[in-house]
DNA sequence: TAATATTAGTTCAAGTTTGAACTAATTGTC
DNA sequence: GACAATTAGTTCAAACTTGAACTAATATTA
């Protein structure tokens, strides 16, 4: 029964980091989408649609709208995959770069006071503790499938 | 920096989690913010919609749109409120409250298999590290406040 | 107790997300 | 090498969420 106490407070967890975040990005004018897709390509080299969506998690649909807003934006550039005819390479362009850097450091200073609290000790924790976890939805994922 | 990474750990844990659990709940005909909503009533006595709201995490709005529904389907009763004439109380129906039992049995014997997979000392663990979050958050949230 | 400020809940338009159906290209298999 | 199966990305309608403006009731205060 505690394993859904867990659950519950993991969520918690999440919506209110989400929230604080949000409200933040929604401030320097990007959606938590877009905030994701251009830290995703920020510290990585170009990926495919594909690549991008495993990595943030999003449904194929949403991605697509997603990178519409930026191409917009002139914050990335989409050029036809030479290995595969069917897909992409989503990258920043130069002013995605500044852009990253930008709103990264931002977010990064508007968070100072909450990332100060944590001790590295606590982090490293923490970080083995997710990835237990994400271990194990993983394993729990490979069971469902089958 | 290690800050930035236990947080995208626990975003991305988060994402699993509420995807596979997303997915099944789907599968039961409710939405996510419904099951959220059936599940924070079964657990408690009758509340206001600020308090659901509070427990939740939802914006006020997107709650009404969510207790409209319920209403239609005949899980929730919404009663004004004696002490407070702007208020109301919601509480489950008597088939809401069979539907949360039902749910959320179904729910926790679809998890079991991940739920196993932690010990008991585990869970303690994560249930301290996450209460300590969320304590940081909040600390942080009440100094952004000012 | 009248005027003002705050709080509870609703409404609504704009924006976001999902999932399924679709097109086009590639891979596998016989 | 042709045919079926898979994979990449797009489209679109339906569903969901947000936030701001709104109504109504209660608290505050002077």
């Amino acid at each position: 029964m505690s394993f859904l106490k867990m659950v519950r407070k993991l969520v918690t967890s999440y919506q209110s980091l989400e929230k604080l975040g949000s409200k933040y990005i929604r401030t320097l004018g990007f959606t938590s989408g877009q905030f994701d897709v251009i830290v995703t390509l920020g510290n990585q080299p170009p990926m495919s649609c594909s690549e991008l969506a495993e990595k943030t998690l999003m449904v194929k649909g949403n991605l697509t709208v997603i990178l519409d807003g930026l191409l917009k934006k002139g914050l990335i550039n989409k050029t036809p995959n030479p290995i595969d005819g069917r897909g992409i390479i989503v990258s920043l362009t130069e002013k995605g770069e500044e852009t990253f850097v930008r709103i990264f450091n931002a977010h990064l200073a508007y968070l100072e006071p909450l990332a100060k609290s944590f001790s590295d000790e606590e982090l490293t924790e923490l970080i083995n503790n997710f990835d237990s976890i994400l271990r194990k939805i993983d394993n729990f994922n490979r069971l469902d499938r089958k």
